[in-house]
This record gives structure tokens, C-alpha cells and sequence, in this order.
DNA sequence: ATGCGATGTTAGCGTTGCTAACTTATGTTA
DNA sequence: TAACATAAGTTAGCAACGCTAACATCGCAT
């Protein structure tokens, strides 16, 4: 049922074929990757779950029953890209981290503003991502998320150093937890079209810097 | 195709006939009540992408053909789900506006806590009313989005009478989207279990305490 | 009493996720 | 180099789903 690992995540394009040109191959040569590029294409035009497998299927040129050679099911296969998905993310963010490379509000506003740009560039796999946890995660896979946990990680260290506070500690983690919040919620409300309920433009750049400055100079939160 | 109002909406329970007991009748009597009732239980149970109109009908006790004489199609059983769901949220707020009847810091957060208590006592709706507006809006229906909007102006009239700020000004406004904002990202990161990648127990009151002071004293942000 | 419209029904279409059984290509080993 | 095990495709088919068409039944107004 489980395979432990996917033959994939780091070749970019198989062994045994070109990726392109002859298309008459009995054998895809790198079904798995197109499979994802596919679906992440999919993803983003018509939502996670309109996307549909027999699409995907379609666009690499394969039969409906191929993809079970290489995924366990549908879940399998978002399940999967959100783990691309968190590692694109992270590193989005670190390099964002060093073009800053004061410590500060101004650099935990950048790190923030990746991640919201990340989420505008990227709507559908973002809602994968951070909003199909339950549906997606397998008990018998039980390090699925270490990715997410990565990628916040790097908010932690940054927040610690910016803050001057201790790494590790409750107020330090407080204070990330805080900044982690305002910056995911600028991210859905944003990519889910919901600000425009306010019926003004909303400045999501200054809307971070300040909650960054805020936040930070306001000190962590008491004990609750 | 589309009809200008649904016939429900307001009647607790339909004239024709008592809402339970005798199950042998041709006319179920109020069935457009039935059914969402139905659909609001699968979509908590199994998530928005998982309910099937069929369960419902299953549940109710009708063919699957029924809902389409009530209903344009799925989505539009969705989006009158949705419409409930703005509505209740918005009194759920009203009502906890008037438990703590001085303006200020702790009025706003209890607003604050209302909305998150109301996302995680139905996460599934919660994430329908603010996660699929693309996918439910409707050309045909251009008025979708006023509960929504309805349920904005309580937050936006609060923060005004609690800050101080002149209601309707762009300051009065940022501050309102700033708390929203926080308040939103709370209610995500806890309902979609994302808070368990800090492996800290997050205390959300304290939380939306800590944003409602600091955002509240930091004053506006300045413009960008 | 009659007839019409609202609200049910059954039957059926196309799509989807997934499996079973079969076919083909690939790469290792005798 | 021939044989073969295995990876990776195929076709055929099932059950569930969304939705429609055509038909049936009931309540209500005339």
C-alpha cells in the first residue's frame, strides 16, 4: 500500500528518455514528473478539486490507468506536490532572507512578503498545501508536514534574530507564531479574493511592514 | 437558468407539512431545508470537495434528481449554504459585541474571539464562505458577496468606535483590514491544523489579545 | 370536479477514481 | 547473446457522481 519513497524528487527529468519529441514510445520515460507538472498546471487553473487525474493523464498523452504505476492515489499525487511545494516555498524565502541581510522589521517584512508572494503566484497550490492537512495526510506516512516544519523554521530563526530575543524560547516562538499569523492571513485573504469585501485596494506590502513594525516593537505577548 | 430568489431562506420549516414523522410521502414538503441541513453535515464531516449531493439526497430520503428542482446545481447548493453561514456569523459577532459593551481593545478581540470560535465550531462551512468565492461566484448573480460584506461592517464600525478614529476615514479602514486580517489567519492556521508545525500549544485568545492591543496602540499604519 | 404547476420519480449520459488482467520495453544474468 | 524478471505502459470495466429528460403524483385554485 505505502511505498516508502517516491523514484522521483530530485531527477529532473528521468534516465531513460528525452523529455521531448517522440511522442510514440510505448514507454512515457518520465511519467511521474509530467504527471506533476500537469496537475500543478491543473491546480492553479481550475482549483484542487476540479483537478482531475484523467486530465492530467490527457496532457501527458497516457492512459487513465497509468498514473497507479507511480502514485498511490489522487491524494497521493497533491500530497506529493505540496512537498515540492513547501520546498520551493522555504527557499523562496531564504533567498529572500539574505537580500536583506540586516536583521529587523524591514527583514521580517521581506521574509513575510515572500510568502504572500509566493501565495499570489502559486493560489492553487498554497490552498493545497496549507488547507488539505486532513484530507491529505496518511497515517501510515507519518513525516508528511516535515517540509511545512522546515519552511517555519525559517521564520523562527529570522524572528529570533530580528527581535533580539532568546531562539527557542517561549516568547521568541510567540512572537513568530504572531507574525506568521497576520502574514497567512494577509496570503488567504488575498488569493481567495476576499478584501474585496472591504471595497478599497488593500496595500498588502504596507499592510505586512507595519504589522512587522507593530508587532515587534510591541514586545511579545503576555502569558494567556 | 437562474432564478431570481430561492424560496427558502426565511421559513424555518415549510407550510405543507410537520417536519418529521410519516416518511411514506410522495412531496417531502420542505426539502430545500432538508438538504442543506444534510449538506451542512456532510461538508463538516467529509470537507466541501468530498460532500456529494447524492449523500445528501440519501440522507433526506429522496432521489438524486430532487435537489434540481430547488437548486440550479451543486454550487448553488454551496453558495445559499454559504449565504446562511455569513448571516449566522454575522449575528454570533453582533451578539458577543454587546457582551463586552465598552469600546476598546477587549471589545475588538471579543469580536475577534467570535469569529474564530465561529470558524473552528464549523470549520467546513468556514472554509467554503471564505475559500471558494471563485468558484461559487456567479456572473447571473451579482449580489453574492453582500452577507459577506454585511459581516464586514461590523468589524469595520467596531474598530472605529474602539480606536478612536473617525468611522469611514482610510486609517479607520487600514486598522479594521489589519485586524481582520490577524483575526482571519488565526482562524485558518487553526482550523486546517497548521498551528502543529510549531509543536508549541497555541493559545489563541491570547493571541488575538496581544494583536488587539498592539495593533490597536501602534496606531495606523502609515501609507504606502 | 378539473386541470395545472410544483415537486417528486426512474432511466440514462458522460466523467471520474481506481482495479484487474494483459502487453511491452528494459536491463541483468547465465 | 538468449532468457527472463520486473518496471511501466495498455484496455476493459466497476461504482459513484453531477446532471438531464421524460414521466408520475400531489396540492391548490378555479
Amino acid at each position: 500500500m505505502a511505498d516508502a519513497s517516491h523514484p522521483l524528487s530530485d531527477s529532473p527529468s528521468g534516465r531513460p528518455a528525452e523529455p521531448c519529441c517522440k511522442r510514440a514510445r510505448y514507454h512515457h520515460g518520465d511519467l511521474a514528473h509530467a504527471l506533476l507538472a500537469a496537475v500543478r498546471e491543473l491546480v492553479e487553473r481550475d482549483g484542487a478539486d476540479r483537478m482531475s487525474v484523467s486530465k492530467a493523464c490527457r496532457m501527458a498523452g497516457v492512459s487513465t490507468a497509468a498514473p497507479y504505476k507511480h502514485f498511490a492515489d489522487r491524494n497521493d499525487i497533491l500530497r506529493t506536490l505540496c512537498d515540492h511545494g513547501f520546498e520551493e516555498m522555504r527557499e523562496t524565502m531564504h533567498a529572500s532572507r539574505a537580500v536583506t541581510p540586516e536583521p529587523g522589521a524591514a527583514r521580517i517584512a521581506a521574509i513575510g512578503k515572500a510568502y504572500v508572494a509566493f501565495a499570489a503566484a502559486n493560489p492553487g497550490l498554497f490552498r493545497v498545501m496549507f488547507g488539505m492537512k486532513r484530507e491529505l495526510s496518511d497515517p501510515s506516512d507519518d513525516d508528511y508536514g516535515q517540509e511545512a516544519k522546515a519552511c517555519f523554521q525559517v521564520v523562527i530563526a529570522d524572528v529570533a534574530e530580528a527581535s533580539g530575543l532568546e531562539p527557542g524560547t517561549e516568547p521568541a516562538m510567540r512572537l513568530a507564531i504572531m507574525l506568521w499569523t497576520f502574514v497567512h492571513g494577509v496570503a488567504t485573504l488575498l488569493i481567495d479574493g476576499d478584501y474585496e469585501v472591504t471595497e478599497v485596494p488593500v496595500n498588502t506590502d504596507a499592510l505586512i511592514e507595519a504589522a512587522a513594525r507593530g508587532l515587534l516593537q510591541g514586545g511579545p505577548p503576555q502569558a494567556g
